[in-house]
RNA sequence: GGGUUGGUAGCUCAGUCGGUAGAGCAGUGCCCUUUUAAGGCAUUGGUCGAGGGUUCGAGUCCCUCCCAACCCA
């Protein structure tokens, strides 16, 4: 970033002439006696405190000024005086810039409209400072770092979605919602430790970098070692070194780490993302269940305080639609207005379909705000509809193309008049309906809610027949690739009968399994690694476990058998024996305890806590293109 | 990979048949000692994502490319 403007320019004047003054600031150290919110909570009158942050806005109003310092626990006004500064500090505190960080010294009070502050200034000299005759008293302020770029609309926020990913920090200063959601992240993953550590498993820390990549089938990442001469694979899962562990006698454990996989980058993928994967020896999948339903109940209660969890329709946009809502009602009552007068008054001038075509286009504007494909809710389907009727509107008539000045014929104005007429019929019902949906639907049911007090279990079949017909397993599998193509899931060519069913399984169940559910004994070829189910051997010992439309975790009974396992590997990497572990084979057959294994996808689990619907919204830094 | 939408001032956004580049906020200057999206007056600020093309003239029309979001695979 080389660009200048006149806003960086003026900045670092202002730094050179501080400068020149014989004050640096950049600071080295400031020592706050409490955070801003600690100043708010602990409020007595004329107690004296020292607070650092950032500043975010100001008010200047001549001889005195407020200021917002803003640190990580939220914000404080403080309020300067030029009596009590002094000309000259007085003058560079009212140059201070929108961004600077800043620490002041002064005494809490409370202004007129009720506004806990504190007041610069007027703060004896502490006692450890050098005393004598020139003894300086503190300084009532201090600039502790400079900001020499402009940070983001105070009001607006920032809604760049490029710069909001690139440039997070800009994200977190601006937009107090997504501050929000990367604490609780960083609280989930806390919880998750403790609830781990509570239950005596034990932490691991297991190769990133593995010569070969295994434990599941996904590209890897290519990295070369220079110094060992050889090629490395970033992990794409955790499960093999794991397993060696199991083996070495650590029965517990569990490891919260990176995976890399080297595919596309959607909604709900990122190529680097964090993994919990937890093996317990001597269980079995029922036991990895109970751990996972238990795990996320506990993070659930201990960071949101609740079971339920509402998904608001797009939660960081939440203040956005409230004041699209309020647009649209006006527009919509200024459109009847407006189409009543030119009813009456019947005789409709360039300029009239002017206005109109103004609120049209300020109409489209709000509903494409309002819309978001992600949301299946009543009110977005409203929108839908009614954004489909505008764009077919604005397609068949002429009236949008008018402008001033235009001459019109008698003839062409009525036609106009007609089309209009036609569209507004069309069209009002509609912004009726919208309005109503807005504004008789509360808030709260618009939203998605997710109930972790009950988790249900499923058998796999048992979902696919209540979706796909009773006589899905009867059919011939033919039949069975007809109905499903029917249905209209993608069916390979080369697609086999159990990939059918679970194309099936994948588009129209996975998707609706909102509430916790764990799917289990899911058909042995579809996962190939499990151990089979003893009452049951066409099914595994698996489970998945799905949330909010997403599979959040799978389970398994792991498979201890090394001839079996080496059979399964060496089907799968498909004759290709530099592709073979062979390492973990010789560990397994040092014998592995019986063990069940979890994966929980972190991003994935944030995403259904946080009620966020892009994986990009939970992870600080996701990946972009560089530019 | 395919489709859709978008990229205009530091930020949020307008920009109508192709005809001098706009607003609010931020910034700068002046006024104002309890404001809080402070207020009043004045004012600065642009390679309109990049590059070609059409045209007397392009933010606007055409082509190519870059980046992003969304949808599909």
């Amino acid at each position: 970033m080389e660009d200048t403007n006149s806003l960086i320019e003026q900045r670092k004047a202002k730094l050179a002439a501080l400068r020149a003054k014989g004050i640096d600031p950049f600071q080295n150290k400031f020592t706050p006696t409490e955070t801003c919110k600690q100043a708010r909570d602990n409020y007595v009158e004329s107690r004296e405190v020292a607070l650092a942050g950032r500043i975010t806005a100001h008010r200047d109003m001549g001889k005195s000024m407020f200021i917002d310092i803003r640190d990580q626990s939220g914000r404080i006004q403080a309020y300067a005086q030029k009596n009590v500064l002094g000309d000259e500090q007085f003058h560079i505190f009212q140059h201070l810039d929108l961004g600077d960080f800043i620490g002041v010294k002064g005494t809490m009070f409370t202004t007129k409209t009720g506004e806990i502050s504190v007041k610069i200034g007027g703060v004896a000299a502490a006692p450890s400072q050098p005393s004598g005759d020139g003894a300086s008293p503190l300084p009532p302020f201090v600039i502790l770092a400079k900001a020499l770029r402009p940070p983001p609309a105070k009001y607006y926020g920032l809604e760049d979605t490029e710069i909001r990913y690139r440039q997070r920090y800009l994200d977190l200063i601006a937009n107090p919602d997504v501050k929000d959601v990367m604490l609780k992240r960083s609280a989930i993953i806390h919880e998750i430790r403790n609830f781990f550590h509570e239950r005596n498993y034990v932490e691991v820390e297991t190769p990133a970098m593995q010569a070969i990549p295994g434990g599941a089938a996904a590209q890897p990442f290519k990295t070369f070692h220079n110094a060992l001469g050889c090629e490395f694979y970033l992990r794409i899962a955790l499960e093999l070194y794991h397993k060696r562990l199991l083996v070495g006698g650590i029965d517990k454990l569990f490891e919260i780490g990176k995976n890399f996989r080297n595919e596309g980058l959607s909604r709900r993928h990122n190529p680097e993302f964090t993994m919990l994967e937890a093996y317990c020896a001597f269980g079995d999948y029922a036991t990895m269940m109970e751990t996972v339903e238990s795990l996320i109940t506990t993070v659930a209660q201990k960071v949101l305080g609740s079971l339920v969890i509402e998904h608001p329709l797009k939660c960081r946009f939440k203040k956005e639609l409230n004041n699209s809502i309020i647009k649209l009602k006006y527009l919509h009552k200024k459109l009847i207005e407006d189409f009543n007068k030119s009813l009456i008054n019947s005789d409709v001038t360039t300029e009239a379909y002017l206005d109109f075509n103004t609120v049209f286009s300020a109409s489209m504007r709000e509903l494409e705000l309002l819309s978001h494909p992600n949301n299946k809710t009543p009110l977005n389907q409203a929108i839908q509809q009614a954004r489909k009727s505008f764009i077919n509107c604005s397609m068949e008539g002429n009236f949008f193309r008018l402008s001033p000045g235009m001459e019109v014929t008698k003839k062409e104005v009525d036609g106009y008049t007609e089309e209009f007429v036609s569209f507004i019929t069309q069209i009002l019902p509609q912004f009726d309906s919208l309005k109503n949906e807005a504004g008789a639907i509360p808030p709260e049911s618009l939203n998605k809610v997710i109930d972790l007090t009950t988790w249900r279990r499923a058998k796999y079949n048992d979902l696919v027949t209540e979706k796909a017909g009773a006589n899905w397993f009867t059919l011939s599998a033919a039949e069975r690739r007809q109905k499903a193509h029917d249905m209209g899931a993608e069916i390979g060519k080369e697609f086999e009968d159990f990939e059918v069913t679970n194309a099936v399984f994948s588009k129209f169940i996975e998707p609706t399994l909102i509430q916790p559910t764990f799917v289990t004994h899911l058909p042995k070829e579809l996962v190939p690694l499990a151990k089979l189910s003893p009452d049951d051997p066409t099914t595994v010992e698996v489970f998945e476990c799905c949330i909010n439309g997403q599979e959040i975790s799978p389970g398994y009974t792991e498979q201890n058998d090394p001839i079996a396992q080496r059979t399964t590997l060496e089907h799968q990497a498909g004759g290709e024996q530099q592709k073979l572990d062979e390492d973990f084979l010789v560990a397994l057959e040092h014998g592995m305890p019986p063990a069940g294994g979890i994966g929980i996808g972190i991003d994935r689990l944030c995403m259904m806590l946080l009620g966020q619907e892009s994986i990009r919204d939970v992870i600080l830094f996701p990946q972009l293109k560089p530019k």
